[in-house]
DNA sequence: GAGATCTTATAGGTCATGCCTTGGGTTTCA
DNA sequence: TGAAACCCAAGGCATGACCTATAAGATCTC
């Protein structure tokens, strides 16, 4: 079998003309290279260096082995210069997960952050909503990811939770948000709700439901949309009220609903966010990477833990 | 150290997503190729893959690496092929000695022989005279010759006669033909030598030298010229006689003195020619093709050994 | 020519590596 | 929950890489 050690003493016989030479160059002894050389002849079924007392010369097969012997030697340091620069940052992919409302606290923020510092890599964030994440992380399509706990299931998984952020309920109708809404409140409320909030799994549906148990009811909602930012539209709009994470809150009423505002809930509520990747994994770089930026971001807005 | 058996083992797995079903593709077992790739993600600093129970998933790093991996094994596959070729015949260089005025005897049919055979190599044929050949040889930069004998320092060297050819004088004055040319009317000639012929150590100058030595005389050197080919044309033209292979003269009296004709020696005098290589080499395929030509086109001319 | 020098080949020994088999742990699927 | 698939770990064997020391061949010099 051919190796990357013959062809490397190869060549260097060649260029010398000397298999002494050659070993030098190399930090070898000199059986080592001739050994090299004899193997890759035996390999290739022809002699490559005639063997003239002071040196050898080279055979014209060995004319013709020298360029592919540089273009396989010239690929192999292509190979590892191209992972080299993935490792440094310098080009490749990154790759993390992250749940939908997330990218209101994190998303674009985030890639900005990985393209400031590193211009070259590309970015790309998985996931609409927890539950696909989650799914990714266990087939192992992505290593980490920004997730709402507590609805992950915690078997075979690490998270460290990051911050936790108040839920809000939001309001065009300013005499609903003179007070902290009570779970009696909140079941009597027609509600507009992300589709995505109100998944089975996802954390802020749990958290609500488990608060209205309590008043023996169902969440009145109105209107189910797709993401946040509909729902707060539909809010400023008056059709309905919400809730939403706070920090989602004070970044969107302002630019999709002037004319709303938010109230506490009663007891308050809180999502918390984490970080969760496959429990046992030495993190990559890149996923580390991700997990400061991405925790940093998440902490300028919902409240570090 | 990176090893293309790491690369395929990479490429293997990546492909199958499966360390298991990559060894199998190998033939190797499962531990093996696991343990390939750890020794690559090792030598690169990076995980390759993630281990996630039902088989392996690549990560972004190994998304980069592979189209280099791959371009490496292309490359060595490359390699391994041009050496085939070469060794087929199919391309690549065919070097091989010969002594000036071998090439009237089978030089350019020789040439053609082979072209003939494999159209795709290239033929050098080194040496103009069996001084220089004889030191390519030496030197390793030719493989094997066909040369004049006596001439050659035997030692060193693996010397098989393979024809000889007569000396013949020529002249244009069919007086001086009449009869075989004895040493004594050869010392009162007035004679044009091609210059590489009266080297010191050419094979038909030792003849000659010998010849003389007998009538205590010097040979006359009238003209001496570079090639044979002048030599004949000037005696062609009337200004001197020569003596040359018989062979040369058969080829090329009529074309380059039409006028001219020929006459044996007495007594007779030879040339031989041989092919020669250094001793104990073991020759490669292309070298023993050559020999076989060279033989067969010289035999057609000289007298077989 | 004879000796010094340079170079390659060989021999023998050590150590690392590749590969295998066996066994254990984890995930997935029925 | 059991079975199957798959990966990792450990131990053992064989091969290969490398070294030192030495022999053998070729070249150069005096």
């Amino acid at each position: 079998m051919l190796s990357l050690h013959q062809l490397t003493c190869f060549l260097a016989a060649y260029e010398h003309g000397s298999l002494t030479a050659a070993a030098e160059e190399l930090g070898y002894a000199q059986p080592s290279v001739s050994e090299q050389i004899r193997s890759l002849e035996k390999s290739l079924g022809v002699p490559l260096f005639r063997r003239v007392g002071r040196g050898v010369v080279p055979t014209t097969v060995a004319d013709t082995l020298r360029p592919h012997a540089e273009r396989v030697l010239a690929a192999v340091e292509e190979a590892q210069e191209s992972v080299r620069r993935v490792k440094s940052f310098e080009t490749g992919t990154i790759r993390f997960g992250m749940f939908g409302t997330a990218r209101l606290y994190a998303g674009a923020g985030l890639v900005a952050d990985v393209l400031t510092r590193y211009p070259g890599v590309r970015v790309e964030l998985i996931g609409q909503n927890s539950t696909d994440v989650q799914e990714d992380l266990r087939r192992g399509r992505i290593e980490a990811a920004m997730i709402a706990v507590p609805q992950v299931d915690s078997e075979g998984f690490e998270i460290t939770p990051v911050a936790r952020d108040e839920l809000v309920y939001i309001s065009r109708d300013p005499a609903r948000l003179e007070s902290p809404v009570t779970a009696h409140r909140l079941s009597l409320a027609s509600l507009v709700m992300p589709e995505a909030t109100w998944r089975s799994d996802d954390s802020t549906r749990r958290v609500l439901r488990q608060m209205l148990h309590e008043t023996g009811r169902n969440p009145q909602t109105r209107i189910e949309v797709e993401d946040v930012e509909t729902a707060v539209e539909l809010v400023g709009m008056g059709y309905a009220d919400s809730v939403i994470p706070k920090g989602a809150a004070l970044q969107l009423l302002p630019r999709l609903a002037p004319g709303a505002g938010w109230v506490s809930l009663r007891p308050r509520q809180y999502d918390t966010f984490a970080i969760v990747h496959r429990a046992g994994a030495t993190l990559s770089p890149a996923a580390r990477l991700m997990i400061d930026l991405a925790t940093a971001r998440i902490q300028e807005i919902a409240d570090p833990l």
